[in-house]
RNA sequence: UGGGGUAUAGCCAAGUUGGUAAGGCAGCGGGUUUUGAUCCCGUUAUUCGUUGGUUCGAGUCCAGCUACCCCAGCCA
């Protein structure tokens, strides 16, 4: 698609330009670092196109790490979901993935390091009196009374946590900092806890885990990372991060930068919401195409270049931000509006009949892919008497506002003639059932001779050539701009998101499939085929829809 | 007076030696149009959270105030 041509400039970008005019690096090396937990959401898409997009601009390289420390929520299922999505996304990571669990045992080396320098002490106190001594946000903690527990006795205790000697909880491994400080997580840490569980790539091997704070820091380190990118709420943990570099023997000195994470409106973008969205089946998977996920992203029909679009044009910065989802909607249109073919379906048909055109004849007539575009050429598309419209194109009665069929009235049928509306026949409930017209036969391809002008066009769709179809059409997710500020946000789901439609498409897209990319079905929207398409029933997702100032004046 | 952060239009966001407010999205007005789409043209902050100060001149420097976000997991 046509992406912005200029290339981003933010504030991390002014830093590493200055790093670089000051040689202190030769090259630049970021990390995109999620944890195994979950699958990446379009908030990941802007830490990873910012980290990525760093290593392109500037010839330096980025990592894809898995953040494994937590065995217990992770899962196999999410390191492959992951690298589908970094890849689908149009990037790449320098060599095999990397793994926080592939640096255990150097990390348990460090840990040790800190034992015996009189920095790291295992405690026996339990999580409430571990509480209970933290302090308050403006009360100093008080001291453990393991604290000052000796070297060697240390030593001992941590191999003995490290065999397995001891439960889960029963004790840990502190950092011995200051109980004291302003910043909550420089309050002796645990950087190592007792877990007794299968870690997905580790196995059994071990029983003691390190924490993220220990983990990260030396993980960026070891990986000789010069910036490592994290967001907002890890602005006091960077004191951690260098107190950890600063006092264990390694030379590389990574430093940590935030930024602000995404927030996008009608929608959550938390990993325990998402996660809560998928376990209470609220949705139907992670790819549901409501779900801001990557996957339901690409499902619902987004490419991964309106979505790489979205994140240039957000920016990055240390501001809160909500964005709207005009936004996002905006770039996959721009994208699509100029890539993809147009094609004519009706989703809530109504039966026409051309009352003048002749019983048994089939034209076929020519209809350009793309109004804009020659060169996607045309396909052909048949005519006859028997035709399918909107239903919402036809009223029997209307003001000049309405540029659609109208009884009495004529309109331009698009790529085809010009007809006019004669009579209606409706069923015992008052619909309408079929629609009797007369057209011109004059006005293929050119306005009618003497002059009369026709406004409206509308979309139609061959009866005997008609293909059924379902369409999904999709709406916001939740009623509320911000669900995550909601008290519970499972009670703001919007009830009404997915309305489904058994509707027609032109035979042209009878072999449609997942692969064929998307479609402009003309005047509606954007689709494209749902993973639940077959040859004997197409589904079509509404990937979004075309700009509706119709809409607006009808609705006011 | 816990600490760490952020405040520029409805939303996102440029603005880096102080020199007289980019751009995008949305909106509004008009033109083209066999998609009420696209495209095109025009328009949208005498003002930068607020109050003072320094200065010929401040969004940019200084001081005070206010609002919002984050931190008290053996989560990340």
């Amino acid at each position: 698609m046509a992406e912005t041509e200029n290339r981003p400039t933010n504030f991390i970008r002014q830093i590493i330009d200055k790093d670089l005019a000051a040689g202190l690096h030769q090259q630049v090396k970021t990390r995109f670092p999620p944890e195994p937990n979950g699958y990446l959401h379009i908030g990941h898409a802007k830490s990873i196109c910012l980290n990525f997009g760093i290593a392109e601009d500037y010839q330096g390289s980025c990592n894809l790490r898995f953040d494994d420390t937590n065995p217990e929520k992770e899962d196999i299922s999410f390191v492959n979901s992951i690298q589908k999505d970094v890849r689908w996304l149009g990037f790449d990571w320098q060599g095999e993935p990397c793994y926080s669990s592939g640096y255990f045992d150097q990390l348990h080396k460090y840990a040790n390091e800190l034992i015996d320098k009189g920095l790291a002490y295992v405690d026996f106190s339990t999580h409430e009196q571990m509480r209970e001594l933290r302090g308050t946000l403006t009360e100093p903690g008080k001291n453990s009374p393991y604290r000052d527990t000796d070297v060697a006795t240390n030593q001992r205790e941590f191999a003995k946590m490290t065999a397995g000697e001891y439960a889960e909880g029963q004790c840990s491994l502190r950092a011995k900092i200051d109980m004291s400080s302003p910043f909550m997580c420089m309050r002796d840490p645990v950087i190592y806890r007792v877990r007794f569980a299968h870690h997905h790539q580790t196995g059994d091997k071990w029983c003691v885990y390190p924490m993220y704070d220990f983990t990260h820091c030396i993980s960026d380190a070891l990986e000789g990372i010069t910036h490592s990118l994290c967001t907002l709420e890890f602005q006091d943990n960077r004191r951690l991060y260098d107190w950890v570099i600063n006092n264990i023997s390694i030379d590389c000195t990574p430093r940590q930068y935030e930024f602000s994470r995404l927030n996008l409106e009608y929608t959550v973008l938390s990993k325990r919401r998402l996660i809560q969205l998928v376990d209470e089946q609220h949705v139907s998977g992670w790819d549901d195409p409501r779900m801001p996920t990557i996957a339901g992203l690409r499902r619902r029909g987004y490419t991964a270049g309106s979505i790489r679009e979205f994140c240039k044009r957000i920016g990055v910065t240390k501001m809160d931000n909500m964005v709207e989802m005009g936004m996002l909607e905006a770039c996959i249109r721009d994208d699509l509006n100029v890539n993809a073919p147009r094609a004519m379906a009706v989703l809530d048909p109504v039966k026409i009949v051309i009352e003048n055109y002749p019983q048994d004849k089939t034209e076929t007539l020519q209809a350009p892919n793309h109004p804009n575009d020659e060169s996607m050429g045309a396909r052909e598309i048949t005519f006859s008497r028997e035709i399918l419209i909107e239903a919402e194109d036809f009223r029997e009665e209307a003001n000049k506002k309405f540029k659609r069929l109208v009884t009495g009235k004529e309109v331009r049928l698009r790529n085809a003639y010009v007809i006019k509306a004669e009579r209606v026949e409706k069923d015992d409930e008052g619909n309408v059932i079929t629609i009797f017209c007369t057209y011109d036969d004059q006005t293929l391809g050119k306005d009618p001779a003497d002059g009369r002008k026709v406004k409206g066009v509308i979309h139609w769709v061959d009866a005997a050539a008609a293909v059924p179809a379902e369409f999904r059409l999709y709406d916001r997710l939740f009623t509320v701009p911000n669900p995550a500020a909601e008290e519970n946000f499972v009670d703001v789901i919007n009830a009404e998101s997915l309305t489904v439609k058994q509707g027609v498409v032109e035979r042209t897209l009878s072999t449609a499939s997942v692969d064929s990319g998307a479609w402009q079905f003309e005047r509606t929207g954007y689709f494209c085929c749902d993973k639940d398409s077959t040859t004997d029933k197409l589904v079509f997702n509404q990937t979004v829809g075309l700009r509706d100032t119709w809409a607006k004046i009808a609705n006011s």
